[in-house]
DNA sequence: TTTTGTCTATCTAACGTTAGATAGGCGTTG
DNA sequence: CAACGCCTATCTAACGTTAGATAGACAAAA
């Protein structure tokens, strides 16, 4: 994975949390990184490819952000929570997995698998680390929740308002 | 507003909810109805205010159906989460608003001006049936959080245990 | 020499949108 | 009544633009 590579999938995902998988373009892309169009598709052939390779990077990236937060001593909730928080602020987008998956009759079946395991695996590690079930999901649907409202409304005080009965 | 527009907006609702704002077409929806994209046209003359009336129309029957709910007696809470409950049930899909919320750097200012409505006053009737703001942003997280989730999982028994805690 | 990475140039398909024509219904006017 | 003009709703056809994708040339590096 060379600089372009990173810099396209970085490009790429800023694009999709703002407009959704069919709100982003080949062009955009390249335009973001400074290379024309076809030297994306050499790094990334389809469409398909390009997101899915998107979503699994973002998903790897932010279980090691919640795994660190575990390991310096915080409640798992509390850890998934802050995770959710800092992707709002720092970038004032949505969730990548989370604007995917709100159109996901759009998907491919390559992206959309990669969107399921960032549910999936979500889910499953609350579950490991002492919740039950319906309280895993609970967690997840109110982060994801919160993070639509306070991107929407344009007030980021929303999603601490919205996820503080988590904690 | 006639058959045919009606045809449309319905049409539209079900294309929308299913892949976003951008990745629904004036054919697709002509085709769903049944005439030509350009009779679409002539009823909604520019993408963006059929997403608006879309948009406008669901959110007044949704918010009468939360009143019904109220009417017959049900708590504000259950009401709204039993009105998102059949909405997920009922055409298995995401939330209209939800699904425009996920990508809202793509929306034009009307269609946002209209899916910020419907977030609004639903925290801000929780707020009137006696909800703390805190306890108002969660409940509307929550359960678009829930839809989300039970939408890409194909799993609408997620709803359900996303959403249990609320009540 | 082969591989890597980017370019130019192009393709087909689809997009939202518009123009112009047509057909039928409905009043109003001669 | 009949003729005229207007409104509604649809059609065909085309507009210019953009989409994802591909082929082939070219330079640099291994």
């Amino acid at each position: 994975m060379n600089e372009t590579a990173e810099a396209i999938l970085d490009a790429a995902e800023e694009r999709i949390r703002g407009a959704g998988y069919s709100g982003f373009s080949y062009r955009d892309v390249a335009a973001d990184v400074g290379v024309k169009a076809s030297s994306v598709h050499y790094h990334f052939p389809a469409k398909e490819k390009l997101a899915a390779a998107v979503a699994r990077r973002y998903t790897d990236r932010f279980l090691e952000a919640v795994d660190q937060r575990q390991a310096a001593g915080a409640d798992i909730v509390a850890a998934w929570r802050q995770v959710f928080r800092e992707a709002l602020h720092r970038d004032a987008r949505m969730c990548l997995c989370g604007a995917m998956a709100a159109t996901s009759h759009d998907l491919a079946e390559e992206v959309r698998v990669e969107v399921r395991r960032f549910f999936l695996l979500g889910i499953e590690r609350l579950m490991q680390g002492g919740l039950e079930r319906d309280a895993a999901v609970h967690v997840i649907a109110t982060l994801e929740g919160a993070m639509l409202a306070a991107n929407v409304l344009d007030d980021h005080s929303l999603f601490d308002s919205g996820t503080a009965a988590l904690i």
